[in-house]
Formats: C-alpha cells, structure tokens, sequence
DNA sequence: GAAAAAGTTCAAGGGGTTTCGAACAAAAAA
DNA sequence: TTTTTTGTTCGAAACCCCTTGAACTTTTTC
C-alpha cells in the first residue's frame, strides 16, 4: 500500500538527557511515588513536577528529552495534567510548538480525582450489593440470617461510601455522617 | 532421581463448583472491589466474605473449592486474613484439617493496613525531598527561586502526611492539622 | 497548495504483581 | 513407624497496567 507521507523515521529521539540535574531527580520522583500512592501514573508526578520547579515553559520536546520518555507517552501524560487542570498550555512567540506550564493545585487535583474515582466505586458496589440481595430474596432456602448478614455489608459499605465521599469533596469529615457510620459498624460487630 | 514421595498426583483439585450461589458471587465481587480500591487482593475480599456470609467455619478444602482458587492461594491468603485479624483458625470435631471463621472487623483491618502503608510512603517521601533539598543547596548556580519552589512541595508534603495519618488513625479530621495544613496550601498558591 | 514539524493513536513489548500447581514439609491417622 | 492427609513454599505462568515507537493525523511553515 501507499505510504502516503515520507518515513519521517525514528522520530529524531536523541535520549542524551543533558539537561535535569540530580536534585530534580529526587524531587521528582518523591512526588512521583506521592501521587502514586493515590493511584496517578509516576510520571504523572514526574513531569508535574519538572514543569513546576522550572517555572518556565516547556515544550513536548524539551519534556521527552529532560525525562526520557517516548513522544507518545509525553502526549498522553500532558494531556492528562490538562484535562486534570495542573497544567496547561501555551504559545510561545520563539517556537511554533505549544509549551507547558504547572499549576499549583496538584492537591485540588489529587482530591479531585479522587472523589471521581470514589463515586465510581461507590455506585458498582451498590449495584452488586444489591443485585446480591435482589437475588437471595427471590432464591429459595435461603437461610434468613445469611440475608441478614448480606443487608449489613450492604448498608455498611453505603455509608463507608458517603462519608468518604463528604471527606474527599470537602477537606474535613462530616461529624454526623461519622457518627452515623460508627453506629452502623455498632450494629454490624454486635451480631 | 528418586522421587522421596509417591506422586500425589495433580492436587485432586477437581474445580466443580458445585456450591457457591449466585447472590454469593456478587456479594464476594462487590467487597472485593470495594477493598481493591484500598489497594487489597480482590481475593482477600471473596474470602472473608464467603466465610462471613455463611457464619460457619470453612475448611482450606472448601474454600478452594467453593470460590475455585488453587490451594497456595488459599494458604496464602488465609494467612494473610489472619494475620490482619479478620478471620481465625478453629478446630472442628468432625474434621483433622482447620477451619476459618471470619471476624466482623473488616473496617478495622482497612484502616491499620492503610495506616501502615502511608507511614511507609511519608517517610520514603520526606527522604527523597529532603535529599533533593541537600543537594540543591549544594549545587551552584540554582537559582534562589527554584529552591523555594521544592521547599514549598517539601513542607506541604510533611503537612498532609500528617493529615492523612491522623485521620487514618483516629477515623476522624484534626480540625488544627487541618486548618495548619489548609494554611500552607494558600502559601504554597499565593507565588 | 506541498513539505515539514508537531501531536495523537494504538498494537506490541516490558515490568511488576498475583495466582497456579508441583515439590516439599508437617501433622494426623493407621 | 509408615501411610495418608493437610499445609506451605516458590518458580513458572498468567495477568494487568504502563510505556514505547511507528503509523497516522493535524497544524504550521514555506
């Protein structure tokens, strides 16, 4: 088949990362096992991090070369920062390339997604938790007490997902909610 | 070579799943979802929720059978189970091989695995910071600026470690850590 | 417009983690 | 003690997620 473009070939990519001293290393990786430990990518924190201690910015190019990574990996990672809005981009009158620059709400991100990810959870564990108990119900034979155990992980883990949810969303516990959960994990551990 | 023992031959391990119900399943799956985002096996989950689904104890033997996992897995993960507490050991007259039962604690256990993953992090954190601070220092040439930079992610770091492990440990916010924590994120956004 | 550069996509490969299962070890039964 | 059953270990396989890199698309330059 036609090619349809020369064989750009190789894509130029010169890995001689001349440019990122040791401290940002560090730096960058602390923040990359940070933020992983929230379940976001290492490089996720890596490049974050690169585009924020320099304070001026970079282009995909400059990135790749900086940290090492592949064009496509940078493509994606960027675009990710973006949408998460802990970066965003501009242009830059001495290059034809778009450039990046850091936020400074990594956190607000982190909660962010966080809280995205929490309802995601939350709303599978509903519906299986009660489709189970849909479907216990209408089994014959089912022992009344098993019902009853299945209805208070159910309930349970309801209200472990609110009071998660109110913490993320808002920084601080809900006292109520918490009060409220701790009476549910009462009854759940008294039989 | 000679073999020590007569080939036992294949483990018996004929996988019928004659006996885990439908509503099982999806209760087993929603709590194994639901401590996978807590960073657990999934497995960990359908464990201890088929044993505290039926409330009687449960033979190595059974559970392998019933959720159709392979004998180290269920060596392994029992032993896990245990050790966080969760389920314990017993000895049934009927039988020579132990049974499990599982506790109510379920809760409990997320919380001090989860406790003791973020000392973890914090402390590998605060180490490569303070790494990257050193060397900084001593390097030449770094502008002033950047090094404030790292030193705002430094202290901002410590501050949510702090947070985090008193809520994790409490179940419930310090309103003064929080508040102090609150604080240095305005200094670290205001330039 | 055409050519070049920049940016995106995705199949394939790599790295890390979990599970399997056979060999091994320990305990119970005979 | 010997045999059988139960329990553990650990290398190999399976699995999942992330990154790579080449093909492709879009944008910019000429």
């Amino acid at each position: 088949m036609t090619r349809g473009y020369l064989l750009t070939g190789k894509d130029k990519t010169n890995h001689t990362d001349e440019e990122i001293s040791e401290w940002e290393k560090y730096a960058g990786d602390a923040v990359g096992n940070f933020i992983e430990f929230w379940g976001f990518k290492h490089n996720h924190g890596k490049v974050w991090t690169c585009l924020y201690l320099r304070g001026e910015p970079m282009s995909s190019a400059e990135i790749q070369r900086t940290l090492s990574l592949s064009k496509g990996a940078v493509s994606m990672i960027t675009r990710e920062l973006e949408r998460w809005g802990v970066i965003h981009r501009v242009r830059i009158e001495t290059s034809s390339s778009w450039h990046f620059v850091a936020e400074d709400d990594l956190m607000q991100m982190i909660g962010r997604v966080l809280k995205e990810r929490e309802s995601d959870m939350v709303a599978r564990i509903e519906t299986d938790l009660a489709k189970a108990e849909e479907i216990a119900k209408e089994t014959p034979d089912v022992p009344e007490e098993r019902i009853e155990r299945l209805h208070r992980i159910h309930a349970i883990s309801q209200k472990v997902g609110e009071s998660i949810g109110t913490f993320i969303e808002s920084g601080k516990i809900d006292l109520f909610k918490v009060a409220d959960l701790m009476k549910h994990i009462q009854d759940f551990k008294s039989k």
